[in-house]
DNA sequence: TGCACTAGCCTGTATATACAACCTGCAGGA
DNA sequence: TCCTGCAGGTTGTATATACAGGCTAGTGCA
């Protein structure tokens, strides 16, 4: 492999991509097959079935033994938020986060969140409440709840420094995630603590992880309207770059 | 590899998976090298490189050349939406879809528009409002333009039949999205549209798809926010199968 | 005509081997 | 003492080979 060139299985997927993208490759055509690629670009079939195999794996191909590779209908084609880390975000952005800590409690576990978070009768939860701030200024109110026998030592800790969602991720790797994000009107606790105007509306995004098969933590997080939002630039997977010279601000489209 | 067998490097990777995920193996932990697995596991080195290699792709490890493979610190930690295409999100949900045409017209691009689609001077958009329906109720109403140049035949579909997405999606797969979701309090139109109370907040997603390197279409996304919620369920990829019995519908957090 | 079988292509997996590039720690020389 | 250079471990890539199993079309038999 020469200096600046790149490995033959990338360039194999770039070949194949470029070929899709352009159109020349429609939905359900068959793309050549590990044997064919190993005789028109002269690698072997290791390398040629690694490249297909990636861009199965990226959503690009559909592949089926016996019969070939084919173009994906993108059927699925669903779009993807992130939703990042709230101090990185704040931090990616420039500004400066802080915090402030209303709440940090033993408390029995009542209905809905003895539910939410499956906890056995004698079992007990935290309670945090925070407000995350941007440059001084509330974005978020933390409402969480966690699993008191999964993180015993929760009131020892300073949520100024770490978030919450951030110091157990380190306790346990996040399994999984539920999400529901919904428009609502806040009541007037929530309204108070972000400073909001009456007529103002909230996104509020509930969250409920898991971690070692179980549920841990539910978390109800409130933003104010006008003053957040939820963004994701989606590229597809093996797409590292933009395939423009650069994203344009969407500043520009919030009006 | 005998018949009810998973493949090996599926083995090794849940294997590794598995240590991750009880804590056996913490964030920034050494993990067995590819020469180590050989020896332990009995199997090719190419076939303990795919395992870790898969995993550093789905985000668990992360491989230095020279040094080693580490437990990623899962810093990143950030949680995945899903926006799924609506009429299929109705009809999985059991439901039957329909849909509202009130305008498919050409149109010039005025400054917004023309500035998010990048659209040449003389060059034209079409303007598509449809109302989505779940079971006769309205649940998102879709504004959307679309680059004249990439959609000539666009006034010729009948949009009750495919969504402007799907169709779009059909013609050139989507190569980027950028998103902003945002509660907001919907004007009258909208309102009426879809059938809103005063004072009901509105759930608004802004979407801008690009194809063969250009923004091809731009798109307001209104939804009632007392009806409807995007959700999500997130599982970390290489973990198919969710790690509990069964996700509990979260119908139950909604309230 | 109709059906069973098979040849041939396809993917999926696994192994052995090879070379390059990278990193660390250490030995040995200036 | 410093620092140069190398040995050995590690990842990254590429190849040749092999076998299993799925799918299809066509051959040839009843």
């Amino acid at each position: 492999m020469k200096p600046q060139e790149k490995p033959r299985y990338q360039q194999l997927k770039e070949m194949i991509v470029g070929r899709i993208m352009s159109g020349e490759l429609q939905p359900r055509d068959r793309v050549p097959s590990e044997n064919e690629l190993v005789d028109a670009m002269k690698v072997s079939r290791m390398t040629a079935n690694r490249a297909l195999r990636e861009l199965t794996d990226e959503g690009y191909v559909d592949r089926v033994a016996g019969r070939g590779t084919f173009v994906s209908e993108f059927k699925a084609a669903s779009h993807v938020l992130k939703v990042r880390n709230i101090a990185d975000e704040v931090e990616r952005r420039g500004h400066t986060y802080s915090a402030i800590v209303h709440k940090q409690e033993r408390q029995a576990a009542d209905g809905e969140i003895r539910e939410a978070l499956l906890v056995p009768k004698d079992g007990e939860v935290f309670h945090v409440l925070v407000v995350h701030q941007e440059n001084g200024v509330p974005i978020q109110l933390e409402d969480r709840y966690i699993l008191g026998a999964f993180a015993p030592d929760c009131l020892e800790q300073d949520f100024t420094r770490i978030t919450p969602s951030a110091w157990l991720n380190g306790i346990a790797p996040l399994a999984e995630a539920e999400h529901i994000v919904r428009a609502t009107m806040p009541g007037k606790m929530v309204r108070d603590r972000l400073g909001m105007d009456e007529q103002e509306p909230c996104l509020l995004v509930l969250r409920r992880t898991w971690a070692r098969g179980s549920p841990v933590s539910f978390a109800r997080l409130h933003h104010p309207g006008q003053r957040f939002e939820l963004t994701g630039h989606y590229t597809p997977p093996g797409m590292k770059k933009s395939m423009t010279a650069d994203v344009i601000e969407l500043k520009d489209l919030q009006r």
